[in-house]
DNA sequence: TTGTACGCGTTATCAT
DNA sequence: ATGATAACGCGTACAA
């Protein structure tokens, strides 16, 4: 049924060497390949992994680290949607993709991925200014793709976007719309993404010649600390809040419905991700779209470019957002 | 750095055999056995997983496979949660996990799980009346596992939820509640929860007398058909819905609040599953709890009882439920 | 073009 | 208790 090369040679009358180079495309006579290929597809042959990545070196497995808080995993599409990209791109060029979340610790987890041996590289999430696993599997010799990137990232490969931009943009919006008081519920404080979007959202003040002061909240990008950091701001006596992410801002909308506020009138509402829900909320939710499901196909389109030319030096590929504006911004605007 | 059994054997003075033992837990004598220990911690050796699965037969490698809509995928936590409870569990007793989701047809991605080769075993979903991916899991040499299961899957292991009792309960929740015409959305037909809600709703239903004629309408286990099948219902004067999933019961939320209707004065709302986001709904949703990330955890266990006792036949786990009132079917109930 | 033969790093079965 | 040595199934230089 299963059978091993040397089966297939000798039911083929040739070496096992020949049927070797049949499957994997070696020179061969034309009328020995149709010998064999009528053999190999009447038996179901498959190749055994182990001992073809033992002889050869490779083995067309990629590894996924996804090393974030179970709670974030599981409430946030966010991830899902990013590990569909991956696997979607990583299924035409990789026999299979394993997997790693964050049970265990970050040190276990990078133990246990170097020990693996038989992966070809790995794509990880790298969302954290400090993270003792994205070094480690940069220090390893195995080809490394980051999603997200630390400034120190600088000789390594990665997908990202620009964050401190789109902040920038989104609280342009809000300054463009006559806003005075726009206030900013921070992402997780530590995070890449966390710390740009401040950056980008005190720019777009500084230009403006507004002040931050007590208008900054630290958040965790989450809906309840949505609900708490907006609940600080509206004391606070803001009309508009650019919140760290979309989950962020379904936790503002909640604290502003609360206080029995109208969004846009009182308080304009922004987020970031553009998530599927970000549209279906009432009012729908003007954010940032970044295409996260892009992202995960171009991290796994990097990381076969890295496994393609080894010695093709670092791949950067960072891609564009979009400011979508709906109606918790402007009134008026239908939602798209 | 890495090196290899040899390389270990040289430096302590042994050969590779009792290396291996050291490792592996033969028996050794003590000296012996710290000797190559030392040697052992100070050179980060790992072995590979390629060689040893070569020379072993097994890997410790485990497949997941989640062969379901990309929509449904990346909208419903659920599949987070029940991968979620799969990594927790698979990470104490397996050295890693290997992902298959659905971006390739039913047949390709089981020929590729097939050819794989270095799988232990596998997880897979199996949510549909037919599914030929399953069918092939079955039928192959490789020990399986179903989260949900087909009526027809009586040889195989599975972990699986009582649909019809707990459809069942909720309803007559309903019932009890003194509701008279109380209509479903169901699932997405042709799969074993759609299908066996419909058979729990209906058997309540009959219990009670009361007649189901044009009180059901087709879902798809998402929002927007929950909206639609809800604004159907409502036309036929439904005073309470019980939606096949949480999902859905949202999308009936809306469909309700489009009508200035109240919940649950006007209608009752019961949902199936208890995610996260039920009992943040205006108001929080009654629900059927399942734990799903326990399901996770149970796949897992169950598989490993199956490697490590092939002859012990299947091993079936029926998990409970929990019905969750809240106060979209019972107005003064606070939220839990 | 084809076959021979060696090596990949382990495990496991023998002797010793 | 330990050390040779034979698998494990495949890729691939090298020879023919």
């Amino acid at each position: 049924m299963a059978g091993t090369l040397d089966d297939l040679a000798a039911l083929s009358g040739v070496s096992r060497a020949t049927v070797s180079r049949v499957i994997n495309g070696g020179s061969v006579s034309p009328s020995t390949r149709d010998r064999v290929m009528a053999v190999l597809e009447s038996s179901n042959y498959r190749p055994n992994l182990a001992a073809r990545t033992l002889a050869s070196g490779r083995s067309g497995v990629v590894g996924i680290v996804m090393h974030v808080d179970p709670r974030l995993l599981f409430q946030d599409p966010y991830f899902s949607q990013l590990l569909q990209g991956m696997s979607d791109a990583l299924s035409e060029g990789a026999t299979g993709m394993m997997l790693w979340l964050g049970n265990r610790s970050k040190e276990e987890t990078l133990e246990r991925i170097l020990g693996m041996g038989l992966l070809g590289g790995v794509i990880v999430t790298a969302y954290n200014l400090e993270d003792p696993l994205v070094d480690g599997l940069l220090a390893s010799s195995l080809p490394t793709v980051l999603v997200g990137h630390r400034r120190a990232d600088r000789t390594a490969s990665y997908v990202d976007v620009d964050h401190v931009r789109a902040a920038d943009t989104v609280t342009s919006h809000l300054v463009k719309l006559g806003r005075k008081r726009i206030g900013h519920v921070t992402g997780r404080r530590g995070t890449v993404a966390g710390e740009d979007r401040i950056v980008g959202y005190q720019r777009a003040m500084d230009r403006a010649g507004m002040s931050t002061e007590g208008l900054i909240v630290d958040g965790e990008f989450n809906r309840a600390s949505g609900a708490a950091g907006a609940a600080v701001l509206l004391d606070a006596d803001v009309d508009a809040i650019f919140c760290a992410n979309d989950a962020t801002a379904e936790g503002a909308l909640d604290a502003v419905r609360a206080r029995r506020l109208a969004v846009p009138d009182d308080v304009a509402l922004a987020g970031f991700d553009d998530l599927e829900f970000a549209a279906h909320l009432d009012p729908p939710l003007t954010t940032v779209r970044q295409g996260i499901r892009d992202q995960g196909i171009e991290a796994a389109n990097t990381l076969f470019q890295l496994l393609a030319d080894p010695e093709g030096g670092p791949r950067r590929v960072v891609l564009p957002t979009e400011l979508v504006i709906r109606r918790s911004t402007v009134g008026g605007v239908s939602a798209r």
